[in-house]
DNA sequence: AACAATCTTGACTGGATGGTCAACTCTGGT
DNA sequence: ACCAGAGTTGACCATCCAGTCAAGATTGTT
């Protein structure tokens, strides 16, 4: 039997179960209007259960923080310096649409950290995510400086691609309530970002 | 003596103190994060005492929220049917920036409720809001069509310049970390979100 | 000054909530 | 079948928190 995951077969099963159903109840209430209650209806266990596989619902909260960190900055970690600049930027929106669509409890858990100040990921944030940022940062200038893109600042530029793909994740709830249809919203979506950042970046 | 306001100057006072505390608080930690405690302290007051001026917690929150409705959606309304496309819109997004720049904690406070999927102004973003919205996505539509404005969907402009200028008051403290010096990040934003929005309408 | 109305607060209550524990059940290996 | 360890939970505790209240302090009016 293969030893690569800590635990039991049933402490894996469970905690996977009790990080899902803790990341759609935090994700929905914040930290300090979710219940450990809450979280283990959702799981469909009890609550001495959940406090059976995390030592604290603070534990809980840490965890998917951490689990999330990770993901959360591969789209912007994987825009390659040698590839096209526009396609490139272009493919980086593609993706943080698709992470709008694929996880959008990941999204409000991380709006509504950064929403409170951004207490619990200040050090990642100045950290990891500020070297990335700034790397890539550099390079969108250099690649404007060739005449490739537009010439524009590159944090905002950023901030605009962060802000306009996780909007539809956070603020799905508006967005659904303001639609006639029921189609998905992130449909029509990547097609009007890809168009914006298109026109944004020609030259 | 004048009778405009209710209440005696005692009361208009401390009405108002707590409004303000209050808006601070729930607009960094949402409602259940927030404790009457926390406003009271905030407010310089005891917590008795505050509740001397509101009946609940929950009365002082939706005391906030009414009064930030009218004003959250007031710059929309100011679009001119009878203007210049271009310039109607722009002036719109600059009048957002403001917001963001004057109201950051209003910002919040409506990022908040939306993220929680928004159940307490559902009746307001379903009535009010849509009715002005989808007025305002035809005038842009005919806008398009006589073709002195670029043609493209209206509401995902309209949720463009929500998401581009709100995120700069709701995600305030991560754009701070990421910055390196202490220049107010939203005088750039207001230039480049301009130029943004200038070439996604030219026609 | 005197009085009534308004304002303020220390001490309290009841319910919610995070976390514990002892007793119980289930699982897997022999 | 047996057993040791893993998993589960009803009952419980301590703390936090919204809201109450009665008693005292302040204010405005005459």
């Amino acid at each position: 039997m293969s030893e690569m995951l800590p635990g039991t077969r049933i402490q894996r099963k469970n905690r996977r179960i009790i990080l899902r159903a803790a990341l759609e109840v935090f994700s929905r209430h914040g930290f300090r209007g979710s219940t450990v209650d809450q979280i283990a209806a959702e799981a469909g266990l009890s609550k001495p259960n959940v406090l059976y596989y995390f030592d604290s619902k603070e534990a809980i909260h840490e965890t998917l923080l951490t689990d999330l960190l990770g993901t959360w900055i591969a789209p912007l970690r994987e825009i390659d310096p040698a590839g096209d600049p526009q396609e490139e930027i272009l493919a980086y929106v593609r993706r943080k649409v698709q992470m709008s669509r694929d996880f959008p409890c990941e999204s409000r858990l991380f709006a509504n950290e950064i929403l409170q100040g951004a207490p619990r990921i200040e050090g990642f944030i100045r950290g990891e995510l500020k070297t990335l940022v700034d790397e890539k940062a550099r390079l969108i200038r250099a690649w404007a400086a060739s005449g490739r893109i537009n010439d524009l600042d590159p944090y905002h530029l950023i901030f605009s691609i962060w802000a306009l793909t996780q909007h539809y994740a956070d603020f799905d709830a508006q967005i659904r309530m303001l639609r006639d249809d029921d189609s998905e919203p992130l449909d029509g979506a990547e097609a009007h970002l890809l168009m914006l950042f298109r026109r944004l970046l020609a030259p």
